[in-house]
DNA sequence: TGTTTTCGATCTTGA
DNA sequence: TCAAGATCGAAAACA
């Protein structure tokens, strides 16, 4: 659903400071409201999730790690989300922190995490490419372009994560599982010949997901609509160790 | 697709111009070969695809629409993929167009189709990029974020533990889940009705665990009839699929 | 509205 | 010195 006016965007209260206020300020294209934001710095039309980092900070939340766990954050938010970067590599000079360094977890955020990352000048910049995304967004709900495949990115980060959870199962098979089956529904249902067929599973990884996805009432086995053999031995019983790997 | 040795770059022939020969040359990172790709410019260990574009080739890409079809294409290849933007801002100077505009298609590119932009300054930047890519990649197994090493023995242990990965489940509801489904796919394939019968368990994380474990595919937008105020509420509203395709 | 449960951050311990 | 584990507090969602 589309809202009509203005586009309202929302402003985590903590991010109310620095050359921010006085930007908005002198921008009438929002609807502003501060408020706290369970997760990221700015909200559009509650359908889109910012969050702001100037080049220090970035440099500040690689050092301790916090970058890693704050694009998780953004990208397990059911909304599409953004991290966007301000200012120009000379806001680094002071930092102490190499440019390789930022490139490295940009290239990881970016790249491998799938967070789009979306670069700056300065506040006023940065609420330019807010309002172009608000702008685009609403087109694009409408109808009135085509849409285009775009796949929430982070899913399928969580849904990887959920796969991890099965025995033999670490993130580049759980990757596969995703790829092949496309939902955690579709891989925690397949059966044992669905998931032997996915590169780098075999019968024995199979065997050991199906046994952590069944009921544990086994001897009689009731299989949905699989009439191949059920898993030729006896049924893995209860006490049989896992291998992790 | 784990390739042993020094990283494997295949060149598109036509990209084989410019300052990039010489900069290849001058970098000692890939076994490089040089053929004709069906998609993007440049393929690092078969298992990642870059398109690269110095600022006024994005300048002439978005001028006559070129930019969109090869960005679906890239998408819609079997590869992880990603965009390189190479250079400055200044480059632009000569090409007449505007940095609004350029902005404008970036925050489409990179946003609402999901494809990565990476930016560097020059060629040989470029290579750093693509050499810390195949790393990281390596590194990765290009699965994501791996879940904790520590996995629980015993079945039950086990299931509950695959289910604590979905959003807004923890031990006890995990437990909760199986008491009441019997089996992890029991649970996966639930509807939102049976998952809010579990006792813990509302409209709210039902939802969420609903949107985990589906498809992703589609753009999410915020439902008509929510106008109410989410103060202090879930920052996930409900959402919509538009079918994508 | 009160209670349960989860989640994020900090601190600690051990390698 | 860094990583993994446990603990604590706070927020969120359920009943």
């Amino acid at each position: 659903m589309n809202h009509p006016g203005p586009t309202r965007l929302i402003v985590d209260d903590r991010e109310w400071h620095g050359a921010m206020p006085a930007a908005l300020a002198a921008c009438a294209a929002f609807a502003v409201e501060i408020r706290r934001l369970p997760v990221g710095d700015y909200c559009l039309d509650d359908a889109l999730l910012f969050e702001r980092k100037t080049l220090p900070d970035l440099a500040a939340s690689i050092a301790d790690g916090r970058l890693f766990r704050q694009s998780l954050r953004l990208l397990k938010a059911t909304l599409p989300a953004a991290l966007i970067l301000e200012g120009s590599a000379r806001d680094l000079a002071s930092s102490g922190m190499r440019v390789e360094a930022i490139r490295g977890a940009l290239v990881t955020v970016s790249l491998f995490m799938g967070l789009p990352v979306l670069r700056t000048r300065d506040a006023a910049d940065t609420l330019l490419t807010l309002s172009y995304a608000a702008q685009q967004r609403r087109t694009l709900a409408n109808g009135g372009l085509p849409r285009h495949a775009y796949r929430p990115r982070g899913k399928a980060a969580l849904q990887s994560h959920v796969l991890q959870g099965l025995p033999g199962i670490g993130p580049a098979r759980a990757a596969r599982l995703i790829q092949r089956f496309g939902s955690v529904e579709a891989a925690t249902g397949a059966d044992l010949d669905a998931l032997s067929e996915v590169a780098g599973i075999g019968p024995v990884i199979a065997r050991k997901v199906r046994w952590a996805v069944e009921e544990p009432r086994g001897i009689y086995v009731r299989e949905k609509g699989s009439n191949s053999r059920h898993s030729g031995g006896p049924r893995q019983h209860e006490t049989r160790t896992i291998a992790s790997h």
